[in-house]
DNA sequence: AATATCTTGCAGTCG
DNA sequence: GCAAGATATT
């Protein structure tokens, strides 16, 4: 046996893990030490070396990106495909499982997976029907509870409500919740890995089968499982199956989906003796950002204790750029690109990293203006678009009747004479018999409804029972194309005016191309084609797009961009208050967390990174001011190479537009203004601060100061004794 | 019941 | 500044 190209190019830390003996063991491997590379070279050496069985492998990890990639790199190095090799994300296997087992767990044979906006509009559904005042009980609060209850293995039976009313009406929207949803076969994203649990649990002989079948389970990014995940792999495991766990505390950054880096220490009591690695070499980033990376996360309590290392140069410094506003910071942004093109680079090795989604908008605009080819990763995906999640809505209720939230959805849309008044009493009557809305409606609810509104259900009715019986024995890209034609949504949208209903329609067409380039992976085996896809859209919602061989500039969120990395790193909008976010800022675990994203965000550039951030920002269509983020000061000067605009502060350097500098709406005019919007000020008490907003002129004029540790505060301005900066 | 117009809440991150 | 939901109008 030949093993050199497994270990060949391997350090010694690496190879320790991938040769490890056939026992539990835990790699903590920092950011760019060849984490990933790891477990392709062991699950090579597992079948190669140790014989192991493809079929006795299970490999996870939590995106779709990193479970393809996992796989293609494996069947590179073997130079054979490995289809019967488990890999996918927990989700993913999860969906596997349930299918192929939904009997045992009590699901219909057609259940379809919601995602949280279906999760959330059925519970805004669910809310108003129990007469209840949605700003009490708002129902993105009562999605958080449901969904945090299940990422720790919690039914709502289960549950004590502590003698606290509130939590008791949390509890019953739960247990309402999970009925209507049992009634209907829908399952949310959680309820996927809720289920697979208790799959486990509840069923020894298909547990145990699976136990001897996966000696070996092989976990990336560890430190994001949840309880419940957890839990799924430890019993998985059970006594005689071998976890090897790979990942990195400081990269812990979704604690806000039930994450738990605890874990990590978990799994070391959990198995004793468990073989520990650590990887600290670093491959991918030049000293000087390794040194930001390490003085940044440095500030973080409470780690597991890793220090990044090269061998490679110092490189660059790190340029950190203030901007005037959100347009001068894509400007720049946009020529720093330019020029790395001019010198013979590709736009594909960029990447733009920003804190939310939103703030993709300026540079989508900048880029556009100056031809630059882009591709925006996450943002609004294609099957989470309206007039997509509309079609399949159509073919989500051809599969399965009782699927309440695609009753809902589409049952006038478009509309076809059946009113608010009309539906009320088809819930009502559903409610008040648990039934599914499409059996209460082919009772026609109980004879309440007119001649003219029955006639109108009763042609709906008719309708998808029709397109299910024409359709069924055509190919996927056929039934969906009959579908989107005789449901009546392209008429629909060509009525709409605009371009809008133009472009829907286009994404209609695109979808059938969709189902035209589908195919089912192995993993989906004797599913109907349309239940795969179905399924397929639920979990994967369209990241993959087909133009990624173009050359083009990547945008994406610092969490999306985790476990890559590019050679030419921006990191835009790093203000208090947007990273770290608001919501994170005055709670030391999200403020640490935040740095975490920080650490990953650095931790991607390979050659040069550059961070900005603005002065000035246009949030929901108003101006907001801000100071560059703490992380920012955290790295040491002197790595830092500061850019600032020619001119001064408050005039923008690169904003071509000639609008004169922005007041609100009905404000003073400057000359009367008592003090510049943006203005860094000190105050005696709160120290420094930026002005946010004023009211009035004069001594009795007073302003709005966001200061750096006590936050956002209103001053008058004769009593304050601002000190201007 | 359908359509037009106004109001409200939103955008924090993911599968 | 935009989209979904609420309210007014036809």
């Amino acid at each position: 046996m030949d093993v050199t190209p497994i270990l060949d190019g391997l350090n010694d830390a690496q190879r320790e893990a991938v040769t490890a003996a056939a026992d539990p063991t835990l790699v903590l491997a920092g950011a760019g030490s060849g984490k990933t590379r790891v477990l392709v070279h062991r699950i090579a050496w597992l079948i190669e070396v140790e014989q192991v069985s493809p079929l006795g492998i299970l490999a996870v990890t939590f995106t779709n990106k990193a479970a393809a990639e996992m796989r293609s790199r494996i069947e590179k190095l073997l130079d054979m495909p490995v289809g019967n090799l488990w890999v996918g994300t927990f989700h993913g296997l999860a969906h596997r499982l349930l299918r192929r087992h939904h009997h045992e767990v009590g699901l219909p044979q057609g259940f379809q997976i919601i995602d949280s906006d279906d999760q959330l509009r059925l519970i805004k559904r669910m809310v108003k029907a129990q007469d209840m005042d949605d700003t009490t009980w708002v129902p993105r609060e009562i999605q958080y509870f449901i969904n945090a209850q299940k990422d720790e293995g919690r039914r709502a039976a289960n549950m004590d409500d502590r003698g606290d009313f509130t939590r008791a009406q949390m509890i019953k929207f739960y247990r309402d919740y999970q009925e209507i949803c049992d009634r209907s076969g829908l399952v949310d994203f959680a309820e996927l890995l809720l289920r697979a649990h208790e799959l486990w649990l509840q069923n020894p002989d298909i547990l145990g089968h699976y136990q001897r079948r996966f000696q070996h389970v092989l976990v990336d990014e560890f430190q994001d499982t949840n309880t419940i995940q957890y839990a799924w792999l430890r019993v998985l495991s059970g006594k005689t199956g071998i976890p090897f766990a790979v990942g990195d505390d400081d990269q812990s950054i979704y604690g806000w989906r039930g994450a738990r880096v605890e874990n990590m220490q978990r799994l070391q009591t959990d198995f004793p003796g468990i073989k520990v690695v650590k990887l600290e070499q670093n491959y991918r980033s030049t000293a000087n950002i390794l040194k930001a990376a390490n003085a940044v996360i440095d500030n973080n309590s409470g780690r597991l204790g890793k220090e990044l290392w090269t061998e490679g140069n110092a490189g660059e410094p790190i340029r950190v750029y203030n901007a005037y506003n959100e347009r001068d910071e894509a400007a720049f942004i946009t020529g720093r690109i330019q020029d790395w093109v001019a010198q013979g680079n590709l736009r594909a090795d960029v990447a733009i990293l920003y804190r939310s989604n939103a703030q993709s908008r300026a540079f989508e605009e900048a880029f556009f203006q100056n031809s630059m080819p882009y591709r925006v990763y996450g943002g609004l995906r294609f099957f989470e678009r309206a007039e997509i999640k509309d079609a399949m809505a159509y073919l989500r209720l051809m599969e399965n009747r009782d699927d309440d939230a695609s009753f809902e959805r589409i049952v006038n849309l478009p509309t076809r004479g059946i009113g608010d008044a009309s539906l009320n009493i088809v819930r009502e009557y559903a409610r008040a018999n648990a039934i599914p809305l499409w059996h209460s409606a082919m009772a026609a609810a109980g004879g309440q409804l007119s001649s003219r509104a029955a006639n109108a259900i009763q042609a709906f009715l008719a309708l998808i029972d029709t397109l299910a019986n024409d359709t069924k024995n055509l190919d996927l890209h056929e039934q969906v194309s009959h579908t989107i034609e005789r449901s009546g949504l392209i008429a629909h949208h060509k009525k709409e005016k605009g371009e809008r209903g133009e472009a829907r329609i286009e994404n209609l067409d695109e979808l059938i191309t969709a189902a035209q380039g589908f195919e089912p992976d192995d993993s989906d085996e004797k599913l109907p084609e349309l239940t795969a896809f179905l399924a397929h859209a639920a979990l994967e919602s369209g990241e993959e797009q087909a133009d990624k061989w173009e050359d083009c500039v990547q945008m994406m969120t610092l969490h999306s961009a985790k476990g890559l990395e590019f050679p030419l790193v921006f990191i835009a909008g790093v203000e208090e208050g947007l990273f770290p976010h608001k919501r994170s800022i005055n709670d030391p675990t999200g403020l640490e967390e935040e740095r975490r994203l920080c650490y990953v965000g650095i931790t991607r550039a390979m050659q040069q990174l550059y961070i900005s951030h603005a002065e000035q920002r246009r949030l929901w269509g108003t101006e907001t001011y801000a100071q560059a983020s703490r992380f920012i000061r955290e790295i040491p000067a002197e790595l830092v190479e500061e850019i600032r605009p020619k001119i001064a502060v408050s005039r923008p350097a690169y904003d071509s537009g000639t609008r004169p500098a922005v007041r609100r709406p009905g404000a003073v005019t400057s000359s009367e203004a008592p003090i510049k919007l943006g203005q860094h000020v000190r105050h005696g008490k709160f120290g420094e601060g930026v002005v946010m907003n004023y009211e009035g002129t004069g001594p009795h004029a007073r302003v709005q100061v966001n200061f750096e540790y006590e936050g956002s505060k209103w001053l008058v301005m004769s009593y304050a004794n601002l000190e201007l900066l």
